[in-house]
DNA sequence: AAAAATGTTGACCGATCGTGCAGAAATCAT
DNA sequence: ATGATTTCTGCACGATCGGTCAACATTTTT
């Protein structure tokens, strides 16, 4: 018997497969949900049989929650990195450039998360309200010490970062609206002039 | 025989039941979406059996696609009251208003319209590329003029749209993980926080 | 090479779901 | 009241899906 999803990774040949399958699965669940995809579609597209992919993971469910966690932090990490040694404004427009970078070539793990997140983030368990919350507290700090010292304009900082979120990750969520209403000229050049726009209508907003 | 769902709409006790089951239907997919919920979820939200539904109906899609039909005109409303007639800035305040309380009031048709376009909208057929298109094309060209008469100061029309459809809509789809971050206390007064935010940033960036 | 561990597949099961249909039950028209 | 129409239910079929298990194949270890 293998069991090769229980316990620790051991060879390299599992690992590869466990990727390919962690791959498969975010293109498949990213596009169907986790119950509009099925376990033979996740397999095809890991050119993996059905019951193998079983083997490598215990079932639909684990494959969609270790895949959730192992991007979880690779998705808040740009949030992470934002410092307060840096100049204010930098600060808050090289995170916009990076979240507009993730919506451009990250779109399924962010269409993954905001899936799971309207659907009331079930599997999320209580991450949000402890290690999201405390992440966005201490970064809000920042910011909040940042207007206090009036190097930037007095807003909420919470919505702040929540207008961010929202103005970036939209690109990548509602790519296909953003496509039908733009059309296919001004459709090319969406990502660039998303950064372009929302970082000036920040700097105009956060100028003391 | 019946067909209930086929032909124009006759007794008022049809327009109740298949009323009953939209609300229903209305709660059930827009928490589970539209593979991950049941006929029998949506029967019994709607206080009937499962065979019940079908008869009003002529199946579990037929439910999905006239509901998103019967709420899409609701749902743009807003943005087709933008007027050219009034004041610039107010017209655009008042959009912002209407849409953040859309996000408090209607949280599941926003939820519903998410999902679907996450998705890739393909029940949503060539609507977004031809009347959305318009309508948005038309609007923006309104507020192109304010900026061109000087009244506004210049921005990309379509992505400050994009950006108010965002920002306002994340508190609907996004309301478990806008809670969390906030905390209880601070998620009392989430949505005028949200619109007092908004519209503050509105007023920064477009002020000429 | 033999044995052990790992990897893969075919056959299949139980459960769920959407749907069709005959007919019962209720309502309405005359 | 009688017949017609509408409304509702019981029954069940076919399809799909997640998951199991034993057998087979491959690789690794000794």
């Amino acid at each position: 018997m293998a069991r090769a999803g229980t316990t620790a990774r051991k060879t390299r040949n599992q690992m590869e497969k466990r990727q390919a399958i962690f791959e498969a699965a975010l293109d498949v669940f990213s596009e169907k949900g986790l119950r509009g995809a099925t376990l033979e579609q996740v397999a095809k597209a890991a050119g993996l049989s059905k019951q193998n992919v079983v083997y490598y993971f215990n079932g639909k469910d684990q494959i969609y929650a270790e895949l959730l966690e192992s991007l979880l932090q690779k998705w808040v990490q740009p949030l992470h990195d934002l410092s307060a040694e840096g100049d204010p404004l930098d600060e808050i427009l090289t995170y916009v450039s990076r979240k507009v970078q993730m919506s451009r070539n990250m779109p399924r793990e962010s269409r993954l998360f905001a899936t799971e997140i309207l659907h009331g983030a079930p599997r999320l368990g209580d991450v949000l309200p402890t290690d999201l919350k405390t992440l966005v507290d201490d970064k809000a700090a920042i910011i909040q010490g940042w207007m206090d010292a009036g190097k930037l304009a007095p807003l909420d900082p919470h919505h702040l970062i929540f207008s961010i979120w929202s103005m970036t990750q939209h690109y990548a969520d509602f790519d296909v609206q953003v496509r039908s209403v733009l059309g296919p000229e001004r459709s090319a050049t969406r990502f660039e002039d998303a950064e372009a726009f929302i970082k000036d209508m920040l700097i105009r907003t956060l100028q003391p």
